[in-house]
RNA sequence: GGACGUUUAGCUCAGCUGGUAGAGCAUUCGCUUGACGUGCGAAAAGUCAGCGGUUCAAGUCCGUUAACGUCCACCA
């Protein structure tokens, strides 16, 4: 850039190229030389299912700002980028893609299906990279990876035999979660439950042998067919005598016993529970218990199967009806009652889960949940904020067994053989040419895939080469920090943190930064059914991806959700552009000249004030950046940028320049300085712009991308100066106020006089700035003055005159006078209390009592001097 | 049924280890000031949800209540 360009960032013009430039140059690629400490990040592989959303595009910033940061504190920073195959979720989408064509997966085969889901991949991964690089993300490309690669392939293969082998895995038939519509079994983390309008059906059973019946309460009729026994409480005198005897299946005609479990509530229903054992996880356990039939009555899209008798072929809902009329017309049914019931549904298509036995693949999950839960009680990994350790351990205590089998065809293929001839089980991480009992090479792969977070449990670690012992693994891994949402907790932080102490034997990450969802400017989420989704690449083409990433960056606070909204996003990119602006002015002053970018030997107390708040604002943010506290880092530079550096230094300087043009070379390096480093401060947040302008300046580095992060000093620690300026600028903003509130406007210019009562501090070198800056013409400094019909502002330390002759209403001044000794007379009495307060004295800390004794003192002195302009001005009316 | 979060200016939210509350947007007033009107200067606006406690001192710590929200569990 250069003085001659437009008055308004582009940043169309620039992000393209600069990206281009980072990474044609190398600046995010990275290598295990063991050169420096490393810092490691694994990008949470966004779905290949679309494009990315605003919750996307949060988390890669966030990442971003952090990987920026440590790679300009000089880290060796490796940030590997990928994206998820996400079994259900691509398949679906594919099937959905199909059908509009009017094709279906059988049509084209397993091979074909697969084809069609690599082309999937290539088309929307590259998608998925292009507005990763869109939002300026600095991950290192050479080491992109995608779940289903090779390397990624391998560690899924030795993650199953191992566990395998180890007795943590096994097949067996259970009641699991059947999504009707997916066709697939799902984990219980991916049931939802929602309220739903039911019923509770009161359904007769007639005892076999006697008349007498008892009364079962149900939400679900159309079980019937599969009840195996009815379930009373062994303690329950209603139904003691009962225990042992049978019943008649209603409507099925078959009998069926009454037994006794503790798992019965007594006061639930009618205390009589019928046990469904195909169909419920609770009554297949019970129906292992009390070893009862387990009826499978139906097939994978929830029809009634041969096993209901005369209701083969109805969905579950027509069977639901049509059994209820039954019972009716045989006068089984005694009573209906409307109920609300939590129904588990598919997370993805919201179906109804029916439960349903049939043979899965599991992980045992007890073994595994101990030492996870372990490394964080001990430390070793960090949940940021800290409340969500407690959400993770209780998840990983009550953890069950992890359904990981597929009904699918896309995902990774469980590596289990199984023999035509013995029946056997092989295992294997190669393809297996025989069966490993038997040796019959009459064997076929399981036709299931393994559950998509199977192999995304393995990220951190199969993306640096496990199982190989590779460089990468040694150097880079345990990586540094997970960023992710709290809504996958669950699903992907537990099963990483458990798989890689198992599999490594060293915890995954350290730290794991949570941050909460974003939301619609209403607090919506964000969703496709609403509507209500914004695309983060609209908001970058539209108002730059710098803009995009300050909106979502700041007033980011850990772990809690965010609004975004249009004008949140136009602040950003006004800062932007406020940005852009102060250095147009600076070239324009410099105007080619050579300025050297370093601080000068010779400083002005202006000089030494701004680099004295640079100088702290820089320890300040990388505080906050180093306690993921990047809302407030942020916020931080900014009022730092637009309050300080804009509105008050380059205010002076403006004057300055003016005043001594040949003289001001200081001046002029001093902003150029200020500006580079401010920028490096802002590079992790803003990489584009802050990159554009700096590279404007003199710089001995080629990026702001590889510079040196700017380091607190203690060589620039002005505090004389800064006690300076800060007088300086609160004169200023005192004549400002007054002029405002006396309605002069900023184009009529006063004399100002000042009578500066403290010795020690000289303002005549800053004469000019404080004349122009509070639009004076006239400004002199002096003792004593005898100025009638003024204004009068009293401050610390100064008494400042403003003559405004017929322009000061006396009333006006009288009234708020008398207010403002009011306030200090009100402020005095409660600070003298303190004072007096003999516990407060004798136990608040030294310099909270001194900042109270000065607080006296000073506002004494001025109510004094109120008093004294107070009667003047009684005596001039 | 458990757990957690939120409640601060009209709106959206900051406020770390306790020391008389801040920003952005909106509002009002004034400004063609030599980068920026995507700007500059100024103003108004808060019983920090209620109650109780700890403390010399509470928006901040503890307890409790309420409203809203989220997660987990789930009984047929």
């Amino acid at each position: 850039m250069s003085s001659g360009l437009g008055k308004t960032y582009e940043p169309k013009d620039v992000e393209k190229r600069l990206y281009d430039f980072w990474e044609s140059n190398g600046f995010f690629e990275s290598n295990a030389d063991h050169s420096e400490e490393a810092y490691t990040v694994v990008m949470p592989p966004p779905n290949i299912t679309g494009r990315l959303h605003m919750g996307h595009a949060l988390d890669n910033i966030l990442q971003d700002i952090l990987i920026r940061f440590k790679r300009m504190k000089g880290y060796n920073v490796l940030w590997v980028p990928g994206t998820d195959h996400a079994s259900i979720a691509t398949e679906a989408k594919i099937v959905q893609q199909m059908r509009k064509e009017g094709i279906k997966k059988e049509d084209i085969g397993r091979e074909g299906f697969l084809k069609r889901a690599w082309e999937w991949k290539e088309k929307y991964g590259g998608f998925i990279s292009d507005q990763v690089r869109k939002i300026g993300c600095s991950c290192d490309w050479t080491h992109e990876r995608f779940t289903m690669d090779e390397g990624c392939n391998k560690a899924v293969s030795e993650f199953f035999v191992r566990l395998y082998e180890k007795g943590l895995i096994h097949r067996g038939e259970r009641v699991i979660n059947w999504c009707p519509k997916c066709l697939t079994s799902i984990s219980d983390s991916e049931v939802n439950f929602d309220e739903k309008q039911g019923h509770f059906w009161y359904v007769k059973y007639k005892m076999y042998d006697s008349d007498e019946f008892v009364v079962v309460a149900t939400t679900r009729p159309e079980t019937i067919p599969g009840d195996t026994a009815l379930a009373v409480h062994p303690e329950d005198d209603r139904f003691k005598h009962l225990i042992g005897k049978k019943v008649l299946l209603p409507i099925m005609d078959k009998e069926i016993p009454i037994i006794a479990d503790e798992y019965i509530k007594m006061d639930f229903g009618t205390g009589v529970l019928k046990v469904t054992p195909a169909h419920s996880p609770n009554d297949f356990e019970i129906g292992l218990r009390h070893n009862l039939p387990i009826i499978n009555i139906m097939d994978e899209n929830a029809v009634l199967n041969d096993q209901a008798g005369k209701y083969k072929g109805l969905s579950r809902d027509e069977a639901r009806e049509k059994i209820v009329s039954d019972l009716e017309e045989l006068g089984s049914l005694i009573k209906t009652e409307d109920i609300k019931h939590n129904v588990g549904c598919c997370y993805r298509c919201s179906s109804a889960i029916e439960p349903r036995v049939s043979a899965q693949w599991f992980v045992k999950m007890e073994p595994l949940a101990k030492p996870a839960i372990d490394c964080v009680k001990r430390g070793d990994v960090k949940f940021i904020p800290e409340r969500f350790s407690k959400i993770y351990y209780h998840w990983m205590e009550n953890v069950k067994d992890w359904c990981i089998s597929r009904q699918l065809w896309w995902g990774h293929r469980i590596p289990a053989w199984y023999c035509g001839d013995c029946g056997e089980i092989t295992v294997s991480k190669e393809v297996p040419r025989e069966c490993f009992k038997c040796k019959s090479e009459n064997i076929s792969q399981d036709e299931d895939v393994l559950d998509t977070w199977f192999s995304s449990a393995l990220w951190p670690f199969s993306v640096l080469g496990w199982p190989d012992k590779t460089d990468e693994l040694e150097y880079f891994f345990p990586t540094d920090t997970l960023v992710t949402g709290y809504d996958i907790i669950f699903f992907w932080v537990a099963k990483m943190i458990f798989s890689s102490l198992e599999m490594t034997g060293k915890i995954p990450f350290k730290n794991v930064f949570i941050h909460g969802i974003v939301r619609d400017s209403q607090g919506r989420k964000m969703s496709k059914s609403l509507g209500n989704g914004i695309d983060p690449i609209e908001i970058i083409e539209k108002y730059g991806a710098d803009a995009l990433r300050f909106a979502l960056a700041t007033g980011n606070s850990p772990g809690n959700d965010m609004r975004f909204s249009d004008e949140k996003v136009l602040s950003s990119r006004n800062f932007a552009n406020k940005i852009w602006n102060a250095a147009r002015f600076i070239h324009m002053n410099i105007n080619g000249e050579n300025i050297k970018n370093e601080v000068p030997a010779k400083l002005s107390d202006v000089d030494k004030w701004i680099i004295s708040r640079f100088n702290k604002v820089t320890l300040e943010v990388t505080e906050n950046i180093e306690k993921f506290e990047l809302g407030l880092a942020l916020q931080k530079l900014y009022d730092f940028i637009w309050d300080e550096f804009c509105d008050w230094y380059i205010e002076f300087s403006k004057i300055n320049i003016c005043d001594n043009p040949e003289n001001s070379a200081e001046n002029k390096q001093v902003l150029v300085w200020i500006m580079s480093n401010t920028l490096k401060l802002l590079h992790p947040f803003m990489p584009f712009i802050t990159e554009e302008i700096w590279q404007s300046f003199p710089q001995s580095e080629k990026s702001a991308v590889v510079s040196k992060y700017p380091e607190y000093t203690d060589n620039f620690n002005f505090k004389d100066s800064e006690n300076i300026v800060d007088r300086m600028i609160e004169i200023i903003k005192s004549i400002r106020n007054r002029r405002s509130e006396m309605n002069v406007p900023q184009n009529k210019k006063t004399s100002i006089y000042i009578d500066l009562l403290d010795g020690c501090l000289n303002f005549k070198e800053y004469e000019n700035m404080i004349k122009k800056l509070s639009y004076s013409d006239n400004l002199q400094f002096g003792n004593n003055f005898n100025i009638k019909n003024c204004a009068v502002i009293l401050t610390n330390f100064a008494k400042i005159y403003i003559p405004l002759n017929q322009l000061i209403d006396k009333e006006s001044e009288l009234k708020r006078m008398n207010k403002e000794l009011e306030d200090a007379k009100k402020y005095l009495e409660s600070s003298k209390l303190k004072l007096r307060n003999e516990e407060f004295m004798s136990k608040a800390p030294e310099n909270v009592i001194n900042n109270v004794k000065n607080t006296v003192s000073e506002l004494e002195n001025k109510i004094i001097k109120i008093e004294k302009e107070l009667e003047n001005l009684i005596k001039n009316s």
